[in-house]
RNA sequence: GCGCCCGUAGCUCAGUGGAUUAGAGCGUCUGACUACGAAUCAGUAGGCCGCAGGUUCAAGUCCUGCCGGGCGCACCA
């Protein structure tokens, strides 16, 4: 168990020893300590007791104190102004502390979750083209909360969702029928509704190549688009096509879907038809203008939602309810769907499908990913894929690269605005804080590579005790310790700029004991205890930089 | 009009179930490379935390109202 949660435990049991409360006592701050206070770590815990006990927080975190200086692992503990009880580690137990983290990544692991499934869905962009800078932020911050989820106790699935049903998959085939067309020289125009980026006519000319020639002639004369006999061949190769530009877009993005969900394949196995029958038994159905609405003003919308239109089309909501319904068949404990702000309507729309089939709503959690502006020379761009003006994920990585990009999504709140400066981001310097991190990790190794003649890993690995701390190794200690908690907290807000945070801070002591302390030197015994430091510090980067996807870079 | 989000340093943003002196990056100013990488460090300046009430021993944080900005309010997806 890692610090945090062991001294939060100890303190309740002490809590429970002196006082005898029943309550939970789970509110409670346990952090290290601002650095112009005493000790190393410190809990407002008397704060939280004050009312209950009819005491003074400050008495009670004397008390407290008191029983901490007898623990084995306290060097010291005491209370400060209004009732803070700050407690000092004794060295050998932050020693036998770092020694913990190196045999695997159980340090760093937490059972917030206990061992709950989640299905985790982000993205689902409709299968109609590149993905663009939108999508990136939702990529990011859905594959890096999977990762902080799966570090705290989750079973996670990654999945997204391929609208392949619906008009806009059709437009696209109409669009990409009509550039293949084109490239025969045939006079045909693309739906006024369709999509004009120069991207489809570029997958028209690989269709064409392909295909072959005969593809062509077998389709005869096409007057008509929409009767094209070979529609559904020319929607099935536009389809494909698309997904695997979005798969190797995300690839290089580093994000890897366990599943791609087919909007259709809930149609064609009838798990439509199926969800229906559950909502319509309890009643939630009726018909109104030739349509069917479901009444989800029952669960706290603003209005009804149509499921069949009155031309007999399933509506999008249609699908949704059979998919969630399918997401929890498939043994999800959790439902997880991160989206993006123009669908911040759908959050009660979504709570009322899973109330609707028979579940919790806790069962479903709606995470709103607010706006992405992009910035070119100060000015916010508008994109539209139809329009075919975005910029595409691709081009962004190109120009920046996968780490800086994941960071740069993830280190803001997903309840803020993002704005996205391409220029600044192809500037690629040391304005974006990914470098500061990597360069920290860089420099560690840069430290080994030099200690490599002067000590052998054995040697500083099986060090018995770390002796005297001066100031900055112990805050580098605490701050490489504190990690675990960090991503247990990341988790349970919903936050990967917690973990960030967190990693920025942890290079920052780094830096600042790098500037103070030289490492590989005369000094034996104090080289050895920083090779043993910094070894753990080591495993705390390559692990968080593992959850957050970015390169651990020896050089740079 | 209704709903969601935002308003904190010059700019871009953090800020945890209220609590130790409100933080970081960029930008400003001053210092530090003949020692493990100066993509760094040390220091400096810069804040009625949008406004007004309320709750509390304690509010950037909770409640109410207002002001300003973004986005959404489809038998589109």
């Amino acid at each position: 168990m890692a610090l945090i949660n062991f001294l939060k435990k100890e303190i309740v049991s002490i809590v429970r020893d002196k006082f005898g409360l029943k309550t939970a006592l789970t509110q409670f701050d346990v952090s290290p300590v601002p650095s112009n206070q005493p000790g190393h770590i410190g809990s407002n815990i008397a704060m939280y007791l004050a009312k209950e006990l009819k005491k003074p927080p400050y008495v009670i975190g004397a008390e407290i104190a008191e029983a901490l200086k007898l623990k084995e692992y306290a060097e010291d503990a005491v209370v400060i102004k209004p009732g803070y009880t700050n407690i000092t580690l004794k060295n050998s137990y932050l020693k036998s502390e770092l020694g913990k983290l190196f045999d695997n990544d159980d340090y760093f692991r937490n059972d917030f979750g206990a061992g709950k499934n989640v299905n985790m869905e982000f993205v689902s962009a409709n299968p109609v083209g590149p993905l663009n800078i939108v999508s990136g932020r939702a990529a990011a911050y859905g594959d890096t909360l999977a990762s902080i989820y799966s570090y705290s106790g989750f079973n996670v699935t990654r999945e997204t969702y391929v609208n392949d049903f619906g008009r806009q998959m059709h437009l696209f085939a109409l669009s990409l029928l009509a550039r293949y067309l084109q490239l025969y020289g045939d006079d045909i125009a693309i739906p006024e509704e369709g999509y004009q980026g120069e991207y489809v006519t570029e997958i028209a000319k690989v269709m064409k190549e392909e295909k072959g020639g005969g593809f062509y002639t077998k389709m005869g004369r096409v007057t008509d688009l929409e009767k094209c006999p070979l529609y559904g061949e020319v929607r099935e190769f536009g389809l494909k096509h698309v997904l695997n530009m979005q798969k190797s877009t995300l690839e290089k993005f580093g994000v890897k879907f366990d599943t791609w969900f087919s909007e259709t394949s809930l149609h064609e196995k009838g798990e439509v038809d199926s969800a229906f029958k559950i909502i319509n038994d309890k009643g939630l159905f009726y018909d109104k203008d030739d349509a069917v609405w479901f009444r989800t003003t029952d669960y706290g919308d603003d209005k009804d939602r149509v499921v069949k239109k009155n031309d007999g089309e399933f509506t999008y909501f249609a699908s949704d309810i059979a998919y969630i319904q399918n997401k929890v068949k498939r043994g999800a404990d959790l439902v997880i769907n991160v989206l993006g702000p123009d669908h911040h309507g759908y959050v009660k729309r979504l709570e009322s499908i899973m109330q609707g089939l028979g579940y919790d709503r806790e069962r479903i959690k709606v995470i709103i990913l607010q706006q992405v502006n992009l910035l070119e020379g100060g000015e916010k761009m508008k994109m539209s894929k139809r329009a075919g003006n975005f910029v595409s994920l691709d081009e962004l990585l190109e120009s920046v690269g996968k780490d800086a990009a994941r960071y740069f999504f993830i280190m803001r709140s997903y309840t803020s605005h993002l704005d996205f400066d391409l220029e600044l981001a192809k500037e690629a310097s040391d304005k974006n804080p990914v470098f500061y991190v990597q360069y920290a990790y860089a420099r560690l190794c840069n430290i080994f590579e030099k200690a490599k003649d002067a000590a052998k890993p054995e040697e500083y690995l099986s060090l018995e005790s770390l002796g005297g701390l001066e100031k900055e190794e112990t805050e580098l200690v605490l701050s490489i310790l504190t990690i675990p908690q960090f991503i247990m907290e990341s988790a349970e807000r919903d936050s990967p700029n917690w973990l960030t945070q967190a990693v920025h801070t942890l290079a920052g002591t780094f830096h600042t004991f790098y500037a103070k302390h030289r490492v590989v030197q005369e000094d034996r015994q104090a080289m050895l205890k920083r090779l043993y430091i910094l070894s753990a510090l080591k495993k705390t980067f390559e692990v968080t930089f593992e959850v957050i996807g970015i390169t651990p870079r020896q050089k740079m």
